[in-house]
DNA sequence: GTCTATACGAGGATAGAC
DNA sequence: GTCTATCCTCGTATAGAC
Protein backbone atom coordinates (compact mmCIF):
# COMPACT_ATOMS: atom_id res chain seq x y z
CA UNK A 1 0.00 0.00 0.00
CA UNK A 2 1.50 3.05 -1.21
CA UNK A 3 1.29 5.98 0.83
CA UNK A 4 1.92 9.78 1.23
CA UNK A 5 4.96 9.24 4.47
CA UNK A 6 7.44 11.59 4.05
CA UNK A 7 5.53 13.37 1.22
CA UNK A 8 4.83 17.12 1.88
CA UNK A 9 1.26 18.03 1.25
CA UNK A 10 0.36 21.39 -0.41
CA UNK A 11 -1.36 23.19 2.12
CA UNK A 12 -4.73 23.44 0.13
CA UNK A 13 -4.84 19.70 -0.08
CA UNK A 14 -4.71 20.04 3.86
CA UNK A 15 -7.01 22.73 3.99
CA UNK A 16 -9.34 20.53 2.48
CA UNK A 17 -8.98 17.43 4.46
CA UNK A 18 -9.34 19.16 7.73
CA UNK A 19 -12.22 21.09 6.62
CA UNK A 20 -13.59 17.32 4.81
CA UNK A 21 -13.12 16.31 8.72
CA UNK A 22 -15.05 19.22 10.37
CA UNK A 23 -18.08 19.68 8.11
CA UNK A 24 -18.33 15.45 8.63
CA UNK A 25 -18.52 15.66 12.06
CA UNK A 26 -19.82 19.33 12.48
CA UNK A 27 -21.52 20.25 9.60
CA UNK A 28 -21.32 23.76 7.72
CA UNK A 29 -22.80 26.42 10.05
CA UNK A 30 -20.27 24.64 12.90
CA UNK A 31 -16.78 24.88 11.50
CA UNK A 32 -14.73 27.66 10.48
CA UNK A 33 -11.84 29.05 9.26
CA UNK A 34 -10.29 29.28 13.12
CA UNK A 35 -10.75 25.79 13.43
CA UNK A 36 -8.69 24.66 9.89
CA UNK A 37 -6.33 27.51 10.75
CA UNK A 38 -5.21 25.91 14.46
CA UNK A 39 -5.07 22.01 12.76
CA UNK A 40 -3.18 23.00 9.43
CA UNK A 41 -0.99 25.12 11.67
CA UNK A 42 -1.48 28.76 9.37
CA UNK A 43 -3.19 32.16 10.41
CA UNK A 44 -7.10 32.39 9.33
CA UNK A 45 -6.26 35.19 7.03
CA UNK A 46 -3.67 32.75 4.97
CA UNK A 47 -6.46 30.60 4.21
CA UNK A 48 -8.19 33.44 2.32
CA UNK A 49 -5.26 32.99 0.04
CA UNK A 50 -6.40 29.02 -1.30
CA UNK A 51 -9.84 29.48 -1.19
CA UNK A 52 -11.25 33.30 -0.83
CA UNK A 53 -14.46 32.39 0.55
CA UNK A 54 -16.17 29.51 2.81
CA UNK A 55 -18.65 29.19 -0.32
CA UNK A 56 -15.66 28.89 -2.44
CA UNK A 57 -14.06 26.34 -0.03
CA UNK A 58 -16.84 23.91 0.40
CA UNK A 59 -17.65 23.71 -3.21
CA UNK A 60 -14.12 22.58 -3.94
CA UNK A 61 -14.60 20.25 -1.18
CA UNK A 62 -17.72 18.64 -2.56
CA UNK A 63 -16.39 18.78 -5.94
CA UNK A 64 -13.32 16.79 -4.47
CA UNK A 65 -15.29 14.44 -2.49
CA UNK A 66 -17.70 13.21 -5.38
CA UNK A 67 -14.69 12.41 -7.58
CA UNK A 68 -13.12 10.68 -4.46
CA UNK A 69 -16.71 8.45 -4.23
CA UNK A 70 -16.34 7.67 -8.06
CA UNK A 71 -12.76 6.69 -7.95
CA UNK A 72 -13.66 4.53 -5.30
CA UNK A 73 -17.03 2.69 -7.06
CA UNK A 74 -14.64 2.32 -9.96
CA UNK A 75 -12.39 0.42 -7.97
CA UNK A 76 -15.38 -1.77 -6.60
CA UNK A 77 -16.61 -2.26 -10.08
CA UNK A 78 -13.18 -2.93 -11.52
CA UNK A 79 -12.10 -5.66 -8.45
CA UNK A 80 -14.00 -8.57 -10.39
CA UNK A 81 -16.26 -9.65 -8.05
CA UNK A 82 -19.75 -10.70 -8.04
CA UNK A 83 -22.37 -8.25 -7.70
CA UNK A 84 -23.47 -9.30 -4.03
CA UNK A 85 -19.51 -8.89 -2.93
CA UNK A 86 -19.34 -5.26 -5.04
CA UNK A 87 -22.30 -4.22 -2.89
CA UNK A 88 -21.34 -5.27 0.30
CA UNK A 89 -17.66 -3.49 -0.67
CA UNK A 90 -19.90 -0.16 -1.41
CA UNK A 91 -21.92 -0.62 2.06
CA UNK A 92 -18.67 -0.96 3.31
CA UNK A 93 -17.71 2.91 1.88
CA UNK A 94 -20.40 4.38 4.70
CA UNK A 95 -19.18 2.17 7.52
CA UNK A 96 -15.59 3.60 7.13
CA UNK A 97 -17.04 6.45 7.90
CA UNK A 98 -18.13 6.07 11.48
CA UNK A 99 -14.36 4.97 13.12
CA UNK A 100 -14.16 9.03 13.29
CA UNK A 101 -17.67 9.86 13.54
CA UNK A 102 -18.04 10.87 10.42
CA UNK A 103 -21.31 10.95 8.29
CA UNK A 104 -20.97 10.97 4.39
CA UNK A 105 -20.14 14.40 3.57
CA UNK A 106 -23.00 14.83 0.98
CA UNK A 107 -25.26 13.69 4.01
CA UNK A 108 -24.14 15.95 6.34
CA UNK A 109 -24.74 19.18 3.53
CA UNK A 110 -28.14 17.57 2.90
CA UNK A 111 -29.27 17.84 6.25
CA UNK A 112 -27.76 21.37 5.84
CA UNK A 113 -28.94 21.91 2.45
CA UNK A 114 -31.81 25.04 3.69
CA UNK A 115 -28.74 27.20 4.89
CA UNK A 116 -26.25 26.31 1.72
CA UNK A 117 -25.09 28.90 -1.02
CA UNK A 118 -26.59 27.13 -3.95
CA UNK A 119 -23.30 26.62 -6.20
CA UNK A 120 -22.85 23.88 -3.37
CA UNK A 121 -26.58 22.62 -3.95
CA UNK A 122 -25.93 22.01 -6.89
CA UNK A 123 -22.64 19.82 -6.41
CA UNK A 124 -24.18 18.20 -3.87
CA UNK A 125 -27.36 17.00 -5.95
CA UNK A 126 -24.91 15.86 -8.25
CA UNK A 127 -22.99 13.70 -6.48
CA UNK A 128 -26.25 11.99 -5.27
CA UNK A 129 -27.03 11.60 -9.00
CA UNK A 130 -24.09 10.08 -9.66
CA UNK A 131 -23.99 7.98 -7.01
CA UNK A 132 -27.80 6.47 -7.48
CA UNK A 133 -26.54 6.26 -11.48
CA UNK A 134 -23.71 3.72 -10.19
CA UNK A 135 -25.96 2.02 -7.38
CA UNK A 136 -28.40 1.31 -10.34
CA UNK A 137 -26.05 -0.24 -12.63
CA UNK A 138 -24.89 -2.65 -9.98
CA UNK A 139 -28.36 -3.92 -8.79
CA UNK A 140 -29.17 -4.36 -12.52
CA UNK A 141 -26.40 -6.74 -13.09
CA UNK A 142 -27.16 -8.46 -10.08
CA UNK A 143 -31.19 -9.04 -11.73
CA UNK A 144 -29.47 -10.32 -15.12
CA UNK A 145 -27.46 -12.61 -13.04
CA UNK A 146 -30.06 -14.14 -10.88
CA UNK A 147 -28.49 -12.62 -7.98
CA UNK A 148 -31.78 -10.98 -6.36
CA UNK A 149 -35.05 -9.24 -8.10
CA UNK A 150 -35.51 -5.55 -7.39
CA UNK A 151 -39.07 -4.37 -6.71
CA UNK A 152 -40.97 -2.24 -8.11
CA UNK A 153 -37.47 -1.00 -10.30
CA UNK A 154 -33.65 -0.57 -9.78
CA UNK A 155 -33.72 2.71 -9.83
CA UNK A 156 -35.64 2.74 -6.75
CA UNK A 157 -34.27 0.11 -5.21
CA UNK A 158 -31.11 2.25 -5.38
CA UNK A 159 -32.60 4.81 -4.16
CA UNK A 160 -33.74 2.86 -0.72
CA UNK A 161 -30.51 1.90 -0.24
CA UNK A 162 -28.94 5.15 -0.60
CA UNK A 163 -31.32 6.34 2.00
CA UNK A 164 -31.24 2.83 4.15
CA UNK A 165 -27.28 3.89 4.24
CA UNK A 166 -27.73 7.68 5.15
CA UNK A 167 -30.06 6.40 7.88
CA UNK A 168 -27.64 4.03 9.30
CA UNK A 169 -25.07 6.13 9.79
CA UNK A 170 -27.39 9.21 11.07
CA UNK A 171 -28.61 6.72 14.13
CA UNK A 172 -25.27 4.96 14.50
CA UNK A 173 -23.41 8.01 15.66
CA UNK A 174 -25.92 8.90 17.99
CA UNK A 175 -25.42 5.44 19.98
CA UNK A 176 -22.69 4.71 21.90
CA UNK A 177 -21.36 1.65 19.78
CA UNK A 178 -22.00 3.08 16.37
CA UNK A 179 -20.92 0.09 14.57
CA UNK A 180 -23.00 -2.51 16.13
CA UNK A 181 -26.08 -0.42 15.57
CA UNK A 182 -24.76 0.22 11.55
CA UNK A 183 -24.90 -3.08 11.07
CA UNK A 184 -27.93 -4.35 12.87
CA UNK A 185 -29.73 -1.84 10.32
CA UNK A 186 -27.68 -2.88 7.16
CA UNK A 187 -27.64 -6.48 7.75
CA UNK A 188 -31.85 -7.32 7.53
CA UNK A 189 -32.12 -5.60 4.38
CA UNK A 190 -28.90 -6.65 2.60
CA UNK A 191 -29.27 -9.76 3.36
CA UNK A 192 -32.69 -9.72 1.60
CA UNK A 193 -30.67 -9.90 -1.32
CA UNK A 194 -28.98 -12.54 -0.88
CA UNK A 195 -30.61 -15.66 -2.96
CA UNK A 196 -33.02 -18.11 -0.62
CA UNK A 197 -31.55 -21.06 1.24
CA UNK B 1 -61.26 18.75 14.33
CA UNK B 2 -60.42 21.10 17.29
CA UNK B 3 -58.17 23.51 16.74
CA UNK B 4 -56.46 26.34 18.71
CA UNK B 5 -58.48 29.34 16.20
CA UNK B 6 -58.68 32.43 18.28
CA UNK B 7 -56.75 31.31 21.30
CA UNK B 8 -53.57 32.78 22.38
CA UNK B 9 -50.84 30.37 22.17
CA UNK B 10 -48.43 31.82 25.13
CA UNK B 11 -45.07 32.94 24.81
CA UNK B 12 -43.03 30.22 25.59
CA UNK B 13 -45.31 28.07 23.10
CA UNK B 14 -44.85 30.27 20.51
CA UNK B 15 -40.73 30.78 20.45
CA UNK B 16 -40.87 26.52 20.53
CA UNK B 17 -43.13 26.21 17.59
CA UNK B 18 -40.78 28.79 15.61
CA UNK B 19 -37.50 27.26 17.31
CA UNK B 20 -38.47 23.67 16.35
CA UNK B 21 -39.77 25.13 12.38
CA UNK B 22 -35.94 26.98 12.48
CA UNK B 23 -33.96 23.35 13.86
CA UNK B 24 -35.64 20.99 11.42
CA UNK B 25 -34.60 23.52 8.43
CA UNK B 26 -31.41 24.67 9.58
CA UNK B 27 -29.45 22.75 12.23
CA UNK B 28 -29.02 23.82 15.69
CA UNK B 29 -25.76 26.22 15.16
CA UNK B 30 -27.65 27.72 11.84
CA UNK B 31 -30.71 29.26 13.79
CA UNK B 32 -30.19 32.28 16.35
CA UNK B 33 -32.38 34.09 18.78
CA UNK B 34 -32.68 37.03 16.94
CA UNK B 35 -34.24 34.67 14.13
CA UNK B 36 -36.64 33.44 16.31
CA UNK B 37 -37.15 37.21 17.74
CA UNK B 38 -38.28 38.05 14.42
CA UNK B 39 -41.09 36.10 13.80
CA UNK B 40 -42.12 36.17 17.70
CA UNK B 41 -42.32 39.52 17.55
CA UNK B 42 -40.67 40.22 20.74
CA UNK B 43 -37.13 41.32 21.35
CA UNK B 44 -34.07 38.91 21.45
CA UNK B 45 -33.15 39.56 25.56
CA UNK B 46 -36.86 38.50 26.18
CA UNK B 47 -36.14 34.83 24.40
CA UNK B 48 -33.91 34.51 27.70
CA UNK B 49 -36.58 35.47 30.16
CA UNK B 50 -38.30 31.76 28.90
CA UNK B 51 -35.11 30.25 28.26
CA UNK B 52 -32.19 31.46 29.90
CA UNK B 53 -29.84 29.76 27.21
CA UNK B 54 -29.74 28.14 24.20
CA UNK B 55 -28.82 24.69 25.31
CA UNK B 56 -31.99 24.93 27.28
CA UNK B 57 -33.71 25.93 24.88
CA UNK B 58 -33.10 23.58 22.88
CA UNK B 59 -33.45 20.69 25.73
CA UNK B 60 -36.71 21.64 26.26
CA UNK B 61 -37.82 21.86 22.66
CA UNK B 62 -36.55 17.81 22.45
CA UNK B 63 -38.61 17.14 25.52
CA UNK B 64 -41.34 18.68 23.69
CA UNK B 65 -40.95 17.01 20.46
CA UNK B 66 -40.22 13.29 22.12
CA UNK B 67 -44.00 13.89 24.15
CA UNK B 68 -45.82 15.03 20.37
CA UNK B 69 -44.22 11.93 18.76
CA UNK B 70 -44.95 9.46 21.55
CA UNK B 71 -49.02 11.26 21.14
CA UNK B 72 -49.11 10.86 17.76
CA UNK B 73 -47.98 6.80 18.06
CA UNK B 74 -50.21 6.53 20.64
CA UNK B 75 -52.88 7.92 18.87
CA UNK B 76 -52.19 5.49 15.69
CA UNK B 77 -52.25 2.06 18.29
CA UNK B 78 -55.09 3.14 19.32
CA UNK B 79 -56.79 3.71 15.87
CA UNK B 80 -58.10 0.06 16.03
CA UNK B 81 -56.46 -0.27 12.16
CA UNK B 82 -54.59 -3.26 11.02
CA UNK B 83 -50.88 -3.36 11.55
CA UNK B 84 -50.10 -2.27 8.21
CA UNK B 85 -52.02 0.39 7.78
CA UNK B 86 -50.82 1.87 11.07
CA UNK B 87 -47.31 1.07 9.59
CA UNK B 88 -48.57 3.16 7.03
CA UNK B 89 -49.74 6.20 9.21
CA UNK B 90 -46.20 5.95 11.02
CA UNK B 91 -44.51 6.48 7.42
CA UNK B 92 -46.68 9.14 6.85
CA UNK B 93 -45.67 11.22 10.20
CA UNK B 94 -41.89 11.42 8.19
CA UNK B 95 -43.45 12.07 5.08
CA UNK B 96 -45.51 15.02 7.04
CA UNK B 97 -42.94 16.93 7.34
CA UNK B 98 -41.77 17.50 3.85
CA UNK B 99 -44.29 19.87 2.82
CA UNK B 100 -41.84 22.60 4.81
CA UNK B 101 -38.74 21.17 3.83
CA UNK B 102 -38.46 20.18 7.29
CA UNK B 103 -36.88 16.82 8.15
CA UNK B 104 -37.71 15.04 11.69
CA UNK B 105 -36.37 17.34 14.60
CA UNK B 106 -34.17 14.70 15.95
CA UNK B 107 -32.63 13.20 12.31
CA UNK B 108 -31.08 17.13 12.28
CA UNK B 109 -29.95 16.83 15.84
CA UNK B 110 -28.27 13.53 15.37
CA UNK B 111 -26.26 15.44 12.02
CA UNK B 112 -25.49 17.95 14.57
CA UNK B 113 -24.82 15.20 17.61
CA UNK B 114 -20.83 16.59 18.02
CA UNK B 115 -21.95 20.14 18.41
CA UNK B 116 -24.55 19.35 21.01
CA UNK B 117 -24.45 19.90 24.77
CA UNK B 118 -24.68 16.41 26.80
CA UNK B 119 -28.20 17.56 27.81
CA UNK B 120 -29.71 17.75 24.39
CA UNK B 121 -27.52 14.45 23.03
CA UNK B 122 -29.36 12.51 25.98
CA UNK B 123 -32.90 13.49 24.82
CA UNK B 124 -31.81 12.62 21.65
CA UNK B 125 -31.14 9.01 22.23
CA UNK B 126 -34.39 8.87 24.53
CA UNK B 127 -36.11 9.93 21.75
CA UNK B 128 -34.90 6.92 19.40
CA UNK B 129 -35.21 4.53 22.24
CA UNK B 130 -38.80 5.29 22.35
CA UNK B 131 -39.39 5.22 18.97
CA UNK B 132 -37.60 2.56 18.37
CA UNK B 133 -39.16 0.66 20.81
CA UNK B 134 -42.88 1.62 19.93
CA UNK B 135 -41.90 0.62 16.48
CA UNK B 136 -40.46 -2.74 17.65
CA UNK B 137 -44.01 -3.71 19.32
CA UNK B 138 -45.99 -2.95 15.86
CA UNK B 139 -43.78 -4.89 14.07
CA UNK B 140 -44.27 -7.59 16.17
CA UNK B 141 -48.06 -7.66 16.01
CA UNK B 142 -47.78 -7.90 12.39
CA UNK B 143 -45.74 -11.10 12.69
CA UNK B 144 -48.14 -12.76 15.11
CA UNK B 145 -50.79 -12.03 12.69
CA UNK B 146 -48.88 -13.05 10.02
CA UNK B 147 -49.04 -9.88 8.03
CA UNK B 148 -45.60 -10.38 7.65
CA UNK B 149 -41.69 -11.44 9.10
CA UNK B 150 -39.04 -10.13 10.20
CA UNK B 151 -35.49 -11.17 9.47
CA UNK B 152 -33.40 -11.65 11.37
CA UNK B 153 -35.29 -9.81 14.52
CA UNK B 154 -38.13 -7.49 14.67
CA UNK B 155 -35.51 -5.12 16.82
CA UNK B 156 -33.33 -4.86 13.82
CA UNK B 157 -36.19 -4.32 11.24
CA UNK B 158 -37.25 -1.48 13.44
CA UNK B 159 -33.85 0.19 13.50
CA UNK B 160 -33.51 -0.32 9.69
CA UNK B 161 -37.55 1.31 9.38
CA UNK B 162 -36.25 4.52 10.89
CA UNK B 163 -33.26 4.19 9.52
CA UNK B 164 -34.77 4.28 6.15
CA UNK B 165 -37.28 7.07 6.63
CA UNK B 166 -34.86 9.22 8.16
CA UNK B 167 -32.59 8.36 5.05
CA UNK B 168 -35.63 9.33 2.52
CA UNK B 169 -36.21 12.63 4.62
CA UNK B 170 -32.31 13.53 3.76
CA UNK B 171 -32.34 12.58 0.39
CA UNK B 172 -35.97 14.45 -0.32
CA UNK B 173 -35.00 17.47 0.71
CA UNK B 174 -32.36 17.71 -1.73
CA UNK B 175 -34.50 16.86 -4.39
CA UNK B 176 -36.81 19.15 -6.55
CA UNK B 177 -39.50 16.87 -6.09
CA UNK B 178 -39.28 15.73 -2.74
CA UNK B 179 -42.14 14.05 -2.17
CA UNK B 180 -41.52 11.60 -5.28
CA UNK B 181 -38.10 10.87 -3.89
CA UNK B 182 -39.39 9.99 -0.84
CA UNK B 183 -42.32 7.63 -2.02
CA UNK B 184 -40.22 6.03 -4.27
CA UNK B 185 -37.47 5.04 -1.89
CA UNK B 186 -40.75 3.82 0.63
CA UNK B 187 -42.32 2.03 -1.38
CA UNK B 188 -40.10 -0.97 -2.13
CA UNK B 189 -39.59 -1.84 1.55
CA UNK B 190 -42.89 -1.43 2.69
CA UNK B 191 -43.89 -3.38 -0.14
CA UNK B 192 -41.73 -6.20 0.99
CA UNK B 193 -43.76 -5.73 4.37
CA UNK B 194 -47.55 -6.68 2.83
CA UNK B 195 -48.66 -10.27 1.84
CA UNK B 196 -47.35 -11.64 -1.52
CA UNK B 197 -49.90 -11.88 -4.05
C1' DG C 1 -42.81 39.96 30.96
C1' DT C 2 -40.79 42.89 27.86
C1' DC C 3 -37.92 46.57 26.88
C1' DT C 4 -33.15 49.25 25.92
C1' DA C 5 -28.51 49.09 26.29
C1' DT C 6 -24.45 46.79 26.39
C1' DA C 7 -20.73 43.40 27.09
C1' DC C 8 -17.87 40.13 24.89
C1' DG C 9 -16.38 36.84 21.81
C1' DA C 10 -16.48 34.55 17.27
C1' DG C 11 -17.35 34.63 12.50
C1' DG C 12 -15.93 35.73 7.57
C1' DA C 13 -13.32 38.78 5.05
C1' DT C 14 -9.78 42.47 3.36
C1' DA C 15 -5.41 45.51 3.14
C1' DG C 16 -0.89 45.76 3.01
C1' DA C 17 3.84 44.46 4.86
C1' DC C 18 7.26 40.88 4.35
C1' DG D 1 2.37 32.31 0.42
C1' DT D 2 2.03 33.75 4.91
C1' DC D 3 1.93 37.18 8.21
C1' DT D 4 -0.23 41.19 11.33
C1' DA D 5 -3.73 44.26 11.89
C1' DT D 6 -8.19 45.52 11.36
C1' DC D 7 -13.26 45.84 9.90
C1' DC D 8 -17.82 44.76 10.46
C1' DT D 9 -21.45 41.76 11.48
C1' DC D 10 -23.67 38.45 14.16
C1' DG D 11 -24.04 35.36 18.16
C1' DT D 12 -25.24 34.41 23.09
C1' DA D 13 -25.94 36.41 27.26
C1' DT D 14 -26.60 39.93 31.24
C1' DA D 15 -28.09 44.29 33.81
C1' DG D 16 -31.40 47.17 34.96
C1' DA D 17 -35.45 50.30 33.75
C1' DC D 18 -40.38 50.10 32.96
Amino acid sequence: MVDNQGMEKNTATQILDVAQNMVRNRGYSAFSYADISEQVGIRKASIHYHFPSKENLVTMLVKRYRQGMMRECDRIAKSGTDPDEQLMQFAQLYRNGLQQDQICLCAMLAADFAVLPYPIQTEIRAFFAETEAWLTALLQQGCDAQLWTCQPSVAQEAKSLMALLQGAQLLARSAEDGYEVFDQIISPVLAVKLPEP
